[in-house]
DNA sequence: ACTGTCCGTTCGAAACGCGTGAACGGTTGG
DNA sequence: CCAACCGTTCACGCGTTTCGAACGGACAGT
C-alpha cells in the first residue's frame, strides 16, 4: 500500500520537500535549504523561483517563507467537509465552556487533520506561551484522543490498513506502540464511548476525544478537549465530566444530521 | 520583473497546474485533467499519484480533490502575519454590527489575499446562496475596495511595479482599466481615507475598504465591508456611514500598535 | 583598501527522468 | 456482448533537470 507503483515525479517531490523545509524552519535561505536537502544551490534556486512565481513561496530579503497561495487551497479543502461550518461552532463553545483547548479533526489518508482549534482561556497564558496546536495540524491516529476515537469507529480492516501505512511511531514514552495493545484500547473506547490521551502525543498534554457518526453509521470526525497536565486532572471523575460534556455536544450535533 | 530568468522548473509547474485545475473544478477525474491541460493520461497519472502520496490531493473513487495537507501550510502562512489574530476579531465585529460581509486582506506579491472573511447575517440568505468569497481568496489590487485602499497607501513606484506585473484586467464593465484613471482614484482615496468598489469586481457586489497603517507609516492590510447591491445602498450618506464605522474600528486597532 | 566569507545568481555540459502514445484490464451502460 | 469510459502499465527518446564551477555583490574583520 505504501508502494509508489506509478513512477513518482521526483522533481515535484523535491519542490514539495523544499516547501516543507521552508515551513518547518519557518523561513529559510537558499543556501540553508541546499544544505539541508543536499541539493546544488542552482537546483534550489530554480525550484524556489518557480514556487515564488506561482505564489506558493514569498521572498523577504534573502529568506523565503510559505506563501498565502496555500491558504486558498487549504480553505477549499476545509470547506469541502460538510460538517466544518457547524463543527467549528461546537469547537468554540467547547473551548469556552471548559476553559481548555478544543478541536475538531477528520481522517484523511490515514492521518488525522485538525480542521478547527480554539483555546478557552488565552488570558491565563503568557503571551510567549503559545500552543503547539493550530488548525491544519496533522497527527497520527494512534497517539491522540480524537484519532483513537476515530479508529474505534472504523472497521478493523481499515484500522489495519492505516496502521500498516503509517505504523505506530512513538512521540513520547507513553505512546501505545503495540498493535494488539491498541486494539484492546479501541475495544475499551467503544464500550466507554470516548478516548483518552494521557501524554501519549506530547509530554505534559492530556486530552479526551469522542467521534461523530452519521445516522447511517459513517464516522465523520471527532472532537477533543485537552490541555496541559496541570490543568487537566487525571482522576476518573474529572475525565468523566469532560467526556459527558463532549457527548452532549456531539449528540446535539448528530441530531441535526437527520 | 515578470521574467522567469532562472529556468522555471516545468515539472513543478505542471504539478501545480494540476492542483489548480482540481481546485477550480472542485474535484476532477484523471481524464478530465488530461484533457483540460492537454497532457498525456500517463503523465497526469504520475503527477496525481505523487501529489496524492504527499497528501496534497485525495482520491475519492475516480475523482481527486484538494487535500487537507494544504491547510497546514495555509494556516502557517496566515498566522505568520502579526496582525491576523486581532484583525480576525475586528472582521467578526464589523460583520456583526453592519450585517454585511466583512474581510481583512493583505498584499503579497502584488496580489490581495483575504486572511479572514465573515458574513453578518447568514440567516437572511437561502442555504443554497453561498457567498463567492471566503478566506484565502486572491484578488487583483485594482478592482476591489481593500485592494485600492492598499494601493493608495503604497509608493507610486510600488504601485507601478504591481500594475506592471499584473495589469488591470477587467472582471466587469465597471472595472477601472486605465492606469491614469486609477491613479486619479487613488488620489481621491487618499483624500477621503477610504475606497469604494462599485461592481468593479463582481456584478451586483459593492464594497467599501480602508487600510491599516503602522505608526511608522507602513501599510499592514485593509478591511472592507460589502454586500449585494440590493443591500448596500449607493447614496453618499450610506457609504459615508459605513466608511466612518470602518475608520473607528481601524483606529481602535491602530491604537494597539503603539 | 584589501581580503575572507557569506549571500544569490548565471551558465554550459551531461545524464537522468519526464513525457508520450499505444496497449491493457476493469467497470458501466447501451 | 460490444462500445465507451475509467485508470493503469510499459518501453523508448527527447527534453529538462541537475550539477559544479565561476561570478558579482554585500558585509565584517583586519
Amino acid at each position: 500500500m505504501t508502494d509508489d507503483r506509478p513512477r513518482p515525479v521526483k522533481t515535484t517531490q523535491t519542490s514539495l520537500a523544499l516547501v516543507r523545509a521552508v515551513r518547518d524552519s519557518d523561513g529559510a535561505t537558499l543556501s540553508e535549504l541546499a544544505d539541508r536537502l543536499e541539493l546544488a544551490k542552482s537546483t534550489v534556486h530554480n525550484h524556489l523561483h518557480t514556487l515564488i512565481d506561482e505564489g506558493f513561496l514569498v521572498r523577504d530579503g534573502d529568506t523565503v517563507h510559505v506563501g498565502l497561495e496555500f491558504l486558498s487551497f487549504g480553505e477549499h479543502a476545509r470547506e469541502r467537509n460538510p460538517l466544518y461550518a457547524t463543527a467549528r461552532r461546537h469547537v468554540y463553545t467547547l473551548a469556552k465552556t471548559t476553559g481548555h483547548e478544543a478541536d475538531f479533526i477528520v481522517e484523511e489518508n490515514g492521518r488525522a487533520y485538525s480542521l478547527e482549534y480554539a483555546i478557552g482561556e488565552p488570558s491565563r497564558r503568557g503571551l510567549s506561551e503559545s500552543s503547539p496546536f493550530r488548525a491544519g495540524n496533522r497527527f497520527y491516529m494512534h497517539n491522540c484522543a480524537s484519532g483513537k476515537a476515530l479508529l474505534a469507529s472504523l472497521s478493523e480492516s481499515r484500522v489495519r490498513e492505516i496502521l500498516g501505512r503509517w505504523g505506530l511511531p512513538a512521540t513520547t514514552d507513553h505512546t501505545v506502540t503495540d498493535e494488539s495493545d491498541l486494539f484492546d484500547e479501541l475495544e475499551a473506547i467503544r464500550r466507554r464511548g470516548y478516548a483518552v490521551n494521557d501524554e501519549e502525543l506530547l509530554a505534559g498534554y492530556r486530552s479526551v476525544g469522542a467521534a461523530v457518526t452519521s445516522p447511517d453509521g459513517e464516522v465523520l470526525g471527532a472532537f477533543s478537549i485537552g490541555g496541559p497536565t496541570y490543568r487537566m486532572a487525571t482522576d476518573e471523575s474529572a475525565i468523566e465530566e469532560i467526556a459527558r460534556l463532549l457527548e452532549t455536544e456531539i449528540s446535539s450535533l448528530e441530531a441535526t444530521l437527520f
